[in-house]
This record gives structure tokens, sequence and C-alpha cells, in this order.
DNA sequence: AAGGCGGGGGT
DNA sequence: ACCCCAGCCTT
């Protein structure tokens, strides 16, 4: 068991954070034998699912897409509300292969963490370019796309093609290490490799889907990261942690921001500012600043520095292909911006 | 292995 | 004013 958010100079008593010791490549013992565990988890589902419109019958393997790239670091309230407006804009893989770069990021307002607006753009592309316009039903292919990394071709497997495959993200592995190690703190999981090893012999053949979704919905809604509620857990039963967890939370890491705010919100308002100026139009500097700061902070900020600090972030937006600069001869004058229009 | 990358809603 | 949250990519 590790704990790869605390950092080794945090005091802690001797032998807290030793790995779990693994003896071999059997499983765990299960409190109540393994097929009891796995019809309890999927008895409590059964009652107990969220209604997500990506869950609705017969979807798309399209939609499946969409909605697990929006899922990934984005809650799923905002994907409920969001999907449905995105779909209607790009309703399949080639709508979408055919989106020009300021569209699709017009798109993803308000979804956050833009560069995956235009992987997904260009995850279409290469599906219609390498797989016939057809969502490729294989891990080894799904994960050779862009913006798709285990989590999601896994998901896709399972969810799209209902697959025996395990899927496996932060949520389903602290509900793993909890279940099969004893945890003593809510911010403790067990090793990585360990728990993916396990989550291949778990889960039960034919039910992947049902399971792992099963596995999120109560990572979500009973066996939360700070402070599990094991009083209304299904599996308490079969839990080695049950009752046993000390909420603390993960050592915060330090973010490089401006006047207290991190740069990416700096760079989510400068882009939110381009999606609402008109299409092609430059936007200059001055009033982007004026735009994206509050009015106090504006007045009292010395004009050239502040260019300099918005000219460094607005290069970064550059060189992800979100926006386009202009600016004629020194770097230290002003200049203009605009949503790249161009294909990236 | 570590850092970059949003933003809305809850407490 | 904090806190949280269905990863992936680059260096």
């Amino acid at each position: 068991m590790t704990n790869k958010k605390t950092k080794p100079e945090r005091q802690e008593p001797a032998g807290e954070q030793r790995p779990v010791k693994q003896k071999s490549e059997r499983l765990p013992p299960f409190k109540a034998g393994l097929p009891a565990l796995q019809t309890a988890l999927l008895n409590w589902y059964s009652a107990h699912a969220r209604a997500f419109v990506w869950r609705a019958e017969n979807v798309p393997p399209y939609v499946t897409l969409v909605a697990e790239i929006m899922l990934q670091q984005t809650q799923t309230t905002r994907v409920q509300e969001k999907l449905p407006e995105f779909l209607e804009l790009f309703p399949n893989v080639q709508s979408l292969a055919a989106a020009d770069n300021a569209s699709i990021i017009r798109a993803w307002s308000g979804m956050g963490y833009n560069n995956r607006a235009l992987r997904l753009r260009d995850c279409a592309r290469a599906i219609v370019g390498k797989h016939a316009g057809i969502v490729p039903d294989e891990h080894e292919a799904l994960l050779a796309l862009p913006g798709i990394g285990p989590y999601t071709a896994a998901a896709l497997c399972a969810f799209a093609f209902h697959q025996d495959i395990a899927v496996l993200d932060v949520n389903i592995r602290r509900v793993y290490s909890r279940l099969f190690w004893r945890m003593e703190h809510s911010d403790q999981t067990a090793a990585v490799q360990l728990v993916d090893r396990l989550a291949h012999k778990v889960f039960p053949r034919g039910r992947s889907a049902a399971w792992h979704q099963a596995l999120m919905d109560l990572g979500a809604t009973v066996c939360i990261a700070f402070r599990p509620r094991c009083e209304a857990c299904a599996l308490s039963i079969h839990c080695a942690s049950a009752f046993r967890i000390t909420p603390r939370r993960p050592e915060k890491k330090k973010e490089a921001g401006f006047q207290g705010t991190p740069n990416r919100i700096w760079r989510g308002k400068i882009v939110e500012i381009l999606r609402n100026s008109d299409d092609g139009k430059w936007c200059d500097s001055s009033k982007v600043l004026q735009l994206i700061m509050p009015p106090a902070l504006f007045s009292a900020a010395p004009e050239s520095e502040t260019r300099i600090w918005l000219h460094k972030i607005v290069r970064g937006l550059e060189r992800d292909g979100l926006l386009e600069v202009k600016q004629s001869g020194r770097t230290d004058e002003k200049f203009h911006i605009r949503l790249r229009v161009r294909d990236g």
C-alpha cells in the first residue's frame, strides 16, 4: 500500500506506508466468496444505477466515445448536460471529423481541458482515415487513437462492445484497494500494478459493463474518497476496510499561477473570451486583459508587465492549437489573438 | 516520474 | 475561500 500523494518528509508512524505484502498471485481471501461479492454488487447496481444519457439502450459506440472523452476529469452531472448539445452539433464520426478548430473549441465550452476537444476531433479523423469511419472494437486500435488512453480504451471495449475486459480508473482502483486490502487512511490505495492484476480476475465474465459501471457508481456515491459511507454500502460485509478508514486529505500540489489564480484557469478565461467574440475577429491584447481580469486588478496592474505575462500564456495556447497570435515585430508590443480557425 | 491542463458546483 | 472531480499527453 502506498500513498503517492504524501511526501516522504511527512511524519508517519513507522511502517505505515510499507507496500502491502503480496505472497503470491492468488486472489486475496474473500470474506464470503467471490460469487457472493459479485452478486451483491450487481444487485446493488440494479437498484441504484444512476440514469445517465450515455447508459441508455442501444447507444452507438460513437456516443460512448464522446461521453468517455468528456468524462475524463469532468463530472457526470456536467457531461449529462453537455453531451446532448454536443451530439446535436456533431451527431456522428464524420461530422466531428469535418469540424475546424474554432468550431470544436466552441462546442467544448463549459467542459474544461480544451485540449481534449482537439484530440477528440483528431480521434474522429483517425477513425475516418484508418477505420473507415467505424469506431474500432479492439483495445490496441483504440489505444492508438488520439486522446484515448488505457482507461478510455477499456471503457469502450466494455461499455460499447461488451467485451470481457477490466476497466480501471482512480475510482475503481480506490474501491478495489479498500475491498481487498486493509486501508488505514482515505487517501491510500494499494499499488496500481497489484490492483490491476487483481482487476482482471474478479469481474464476472459476460457482465463486464454492468460490473464496472457499478464500481464507478459505488465509488462516486458510497465508497467516496474522503469519508466512505460504509454504513450505506452493499459490500461492507465483503470489505477488508469497512468502517476502518480514517479520513485524510492528500497533500495538495502547488500550481504555477498569477495573482493567486492558476495559469490553466487564465488559459480557460482567454479561450472563453475568444469563443464569445466574432468568428475570425482579432482581439486586442489589452481588451483581453480587461475582460479576463477583475476590474480592480486590471486597473492596478502595470500594463507592460501584465501583457508580457499574458503573452507567455498565449504562446502556450498557440502551441496547443487553440488560438492564433498576430504580432507586429517586437515581442514586448501589443498583439492580437483569435480562436484558431485553420485545422490543426 | 512529474507536471500541465478547466471550470462548475458543493461546503 | 476553500474543496471535489469517469485521464491523457508531454517532457
